[in-house]
RNA sequence: GGAGGGGUUCCCGAGUGGUCAAAGGGAACAGACUGUAAAUCUGUCGGCGGACGCCUUCGGAGGUUCAAAUCCUCCCCCCUCCA
């Protein structure tokens, strides 16, 4: 992998991202690589807020709507897809830009991830049916039997975890805790990680006018051609915010606006998580949505910092 | 006008003499997080104090009782039904 230079653009949701990476693709010639969870599906552009074909026609943007609703991503898979999009949009002379909300794909593209090899489907079928079956506190109770460290360190409520942990064990024939203490190989990149942040009620009164605005664009619409092409809500793809309280009217389970006001509910409590995930990373150069005129600058003085110590090349 | 039902902590909602600052859910706040991460999970959640505790709270005002959100009286408001 070589090394290049790399600007990450994180926050919560309807934080500005995609307008502050359009302001370093016009400074700078950037190429925008997305690193969120959900922007990744194809038929559900607008409930996801993807970039518009306006937008994205600025600069090249990659990793965007590419998958199908019924294939699952996950933080390996996507890091593997991530590191390649950088380096082709280095490729092209441009800067790349990594921009999204999914602190742990960010992670994961950033600091690599410990080797596990992946899990047979099978065992994973039937860790998941024994858990459905027995419940998360059993579950448990075995995991600490045969991975005492990982059972440590997560909660006997926490069937996702839980679940992982085991499906790794019977899967691979080492505990999870085992693979993690190997840990990840970083690729070298050199990074410069900006944060826009907003108060979170002030963002919460936007993230509501942005539903209505969805809504008038035909998010509706969207997930009626969506639901269409795949009826059936527990597929990935509709696990983003939006997609079940929507499916939810069309299903007839609650009015417009009651599926509005728990789309916002929901959207709101996940910008609430992004933030106490992002805040923890110090390296994070934090910036207000609502003063960029500093951006271009910060950048353009990190490229050249940059160049003198790695010399020509690296970049192009 | 008559007959019922109801007003509970930010919201919904249990609680019908002590074990009630009051179940449960939601919201909120804080947090965790290495392969589902827009996921999953945790803690706090009337005020003050380290704990024991003290103070304020269950529409309002009185009363009964050692003790009331819970019983009685009157008053205010809401809902349903009959007129």
């Amino acid at each position: 992998m070589r090394r290049l230079s790399i600007v990450a653009i994180a926050g919560a949701t309807g934080t500005g991202k995609t307008g502050a990476a359009l302001r370093l693709a016009r400074a700078f010639g950037a190429g925008v690589v997305n690193f969120d969870s959900r922007q990744v599906y194809r038929s559900i552009p607008l409930v996801t807020a993807q970039p518009s074909l306006e937008e994205q026609e600025v600069c090249p943007h990659r990793l965007y709507g590419f998958l199908e609703l019924t294939e699952a991503m996950h933080a390996a898979r996507f890091a593997g897809l991530a590191h390649e999009a950088l380096a082709e949009t280095a490729d092209q002379g441009l800067l790349p830009v990594l921009v999204g909300g999914t602190g742990m794909y960010l992670k994961a593209i950033l600091q690599g991830l410990s080797p596990i090899p992946d899990i047979d489907p099978d065992v994973r079928e039937r860790v998941l049916a024994e858990c459905a079956q027995k419940g998360s506190d059993r579950m448990h109770a075995i995991l600490v039997s045969v991975d005492p460290e990982a059972a440590a360190r997560i909660h006997p409520n926490d069937s996702q975890r839980i679940c992982r942990a085991l499906e790794v064990y019977r899967s691979s024939g080492r505990p999870l805790s085992d693979w993690q203490r190997q840990k990840g190989e970083a690729p070298p990149y050199r990074v410069l990680k900006i944060g826009l942040h907003r108060d979170l009620d002030e963002l919460t009164v936007d993230l509501a006018r942005r539903i209505d605005s969805m809504l008038e664009q035909g998010a509706l619409y969207e997930i009626r051609a969506a639901w269409k092409e795949v009826p059936d809500r527990t597929v990935p793809g509709f696990s983003g915010i939006g997609c079940p309280e929507l499916l939810a009217h069309l299903h007839g389970d609650c009015t417009l606006k009651e599926a509005g006001a728990m789309w916002l509910k929901n959207t709101r409590a996940y910008a609430k998580r992004q933030i106490t995930w992002f805040k923890r990373d110090s390296e994070i150069i934090w910036r207000a949505p609502s003063d960029l005129s500093g951006l271009e600058e910060l950048v353009g003085n990190w490229l050249d910092s940059g160049e003198d110590r790695a010399g020509a090349g690296e970049n192009q």
